[in-house]
RNA sequence: GGCGACGUACCCAAGUGGUUAAGGGGGGGGUCUGCAAAACCCCUAUUCAGCGGUUCGAAUCCGCUCGUCGCCUCCA
């Protein structure tokens, strides 16, 4: 079975063709940073590095972009409350945001555009859309994509255009147009805004036009994926392919991937209703960047997911289990025989979970099959029945799969201050069978942060605490 | 109102026409261990929201009902 993708064009599931042979090109709506992104946002951000770090997995060359919006309504209305200028507040949040990235074990982009720094690009997108008779002007100054001049639109999110509600909201729209269904490719300078003086008049772009802009810079006028959540194929995605076609005629995007809502409380996490919850407090509360990137990660993408404290738990048990079996099978020493057995159940174990991947991403039937191995791998290790080497090529094919997963390995492997001291001691209290003096040892440790168990191949540590110092 | 997704054990979650309904978490029992921890073994859905229908056969297909959620607003 090759890879395949739920095209949110169409809605089908087709054969992952890239443009180019091994080569795909990749875009991912980032975040308008105003604020600290919350694990909703994040949810779709891993959703596209789990997708980024497969195809790299499966062999191809991905060139991953990732906009960075810092230019914004809400931008500006944050800065202004603070008095700042917004390159301030967008500096501090990216670098947030960044960190955040880094955290979660999220693959940098491969360019991470602002907004700001791509003015000539967007003006040059909105001066052809003017030559083809796809945007008009307004009194303000302001430019607008002319839907009408589009009959292809509506598309992607499968809505007819002229049944569209014409909601209070809309009407409302501060900026004058021809057609409420209209939207803004530029938005006319203002007193008190940030501008900028082009060749098609002061002001600033629009948001849709961003992405057109930055996407097609970097990845050329047709690429071949483009992520973000469910929320952006309504108006987002479908204004981005109405600009981008109608000013290049060539098609924008080959698929269209779209991450589904993150929930808490049985309703959507968003910023604009409060119902968020954010890395850094997940963090304090003792639970660990892996496993917070296990529990967004567990559930397929295209499924909503509620987030909860239950399966913050669940994702760090499976998480621990994970590494436990790893650090067995490095400090694990019998020198036998190979475990004749051994390669086709790591065999099978690669196919399962490519298999299960490779079907739009299906990271469940992954995860059980990466599973099924922990537990035969745990049984096999309780009887001692494979080899030194096996344990070492056993624990490269799990590091292997994890290099799509990222969960595997401890966030922090230092020790703290002492505890080495500390555990050559216990070792050799239990070389000297003093259990009271090792036990008061495993106390000291314990206090420390490290839990020290006992196992035939010798004694083994473990940071305990969740976040241990990460980034 | 329009469009879309979904309802599987105590919780999360696979499976979409045919072997014993994956996997994770939790709970109960046991084994191993100086103790602890980890790990392993056994148990925890005769049943897939409900009701009809199609079929030799349905959690899977069709219809209806009930329930949940999302989009239609510069939200990931």
């Amino acid at each position: 079975m090759s890879l395949s993708f739920r095209n949110t064009l169409g809605g089908a599931l087709e054969p992952f063709v890239p443009r180019e042979p091994g080569r795909v090109g990749m875009y991912s709506c980032g975040p308008t940073v105003y604020a600290p992104a919350h694990i909703g946002n994040f949810r779709s951000f891993l959703f596209a590095d789990l997708l980024r770090r497969y195809l790299a997995w499966k062999g191809y060359a991905v060139t991953w972009v990732m906009n960075i919006t810092d230019v914004d309504d809400k931008i500006i209305r944050d800065a202004q409350r603070e008095g700042v200028p917004i390159g301030d507040l967008t500096a501090r949040y990216t670098e947030t945001f960044l960190k955040d990235l880094r955290t979660l074990r999220i693959t940098m982009p491969d360019v991470m555009p602002r907004a700001t720094e791509h003015i000539p690009e967007m003006v040059a997108l909105v001066e052809t859309l003017l030559e083809r008779g796809h945007a008009y002007r307004t009194e303000d100054g302001s430019i607008f994509f002319r839907i009408a001049s589009w009959p292809a639109y509506g598309r992607l999110a499968r809505i007819d255009p002229e049944a569209q509600r014409v909601g209070e909201r809309v009407e409302s729209d501060e900026y004058a147009k021809d057609d409420v269904r209209d939207f803004a490719l530029w938005k006319g300078a203002r007193p008190g805004e940030p501008s900028w003086s082009t060749a098609i008049g002061e002001g600033r772009p629009g948001w849709h036009l961003e992405c057109s802009a930055m996407s097609m810079r970097y990845l050329g006028p047709s690429f071949d994926l483009h992520t973000g959540g469910v929320d952006l194929v309504f108006p987002h995605h479908e204004d981005e392919i109405a600009q981008s076609e109608a000013a290049t005629g060539l098609p924008f995007v080959g698929t269209w991937l779209h991450c589904a809502h993150l929930q808490m409380g049985g309703e959507k996490m968003a910023k604009r209703t409060g119902n968020v919850a954010r890395p850094a407090e997940i963090y304090a509360g003792g639970t660990s960047p892996r496993a917070l990137r296990l529990a967004l990660l567990s559930a397929h993408y295209r499924a909503s997911l509620d987030f909860t404290e239950a399966s913050l738990a669940a994702a760090a048990s499976a998480v621990e289990r994970l590494s436990t079996l790893l650090a067995a099978l490095d400090g694990y020493r019998e020198e036998r025989a190979p475990d004749p057995e051994l390669p086709a159940l790591l065999a099978a174990t690669r196919e399962r979970f490519t298999a299960a991947l490779d079907d739009d991403l299906s990271i469940a039937p992954a995860l059980a099959a990466l599973f099924d191995l922990v537990r035969d791998l745990n049984r096999r290790l309780a009887e001692r029945a494979i080899s030194t080497s096996d344990a070492v090529t056993a624990a490269a094919l799990i590091r292997d799969l994890d290099r799509v997963l990222a969960v595997a390995e401890p966030d922090g492997e230092a020790l703290p201050e002492g505890a080495q001291a500390l555990l050559d001691a216990r070792a050799a209290a239990r070389a000297a069978r003093d259990w009271t003096g090792s036990d008061a040892l495993r106390d000291q440790l314990a206090a420390l942060g490290v839990s020290v168990e006992d196992t035939r191949d010798g004694q083994r540590w473990r940071l305990t605490g969740g976040n241990d110092g990460t980034i």
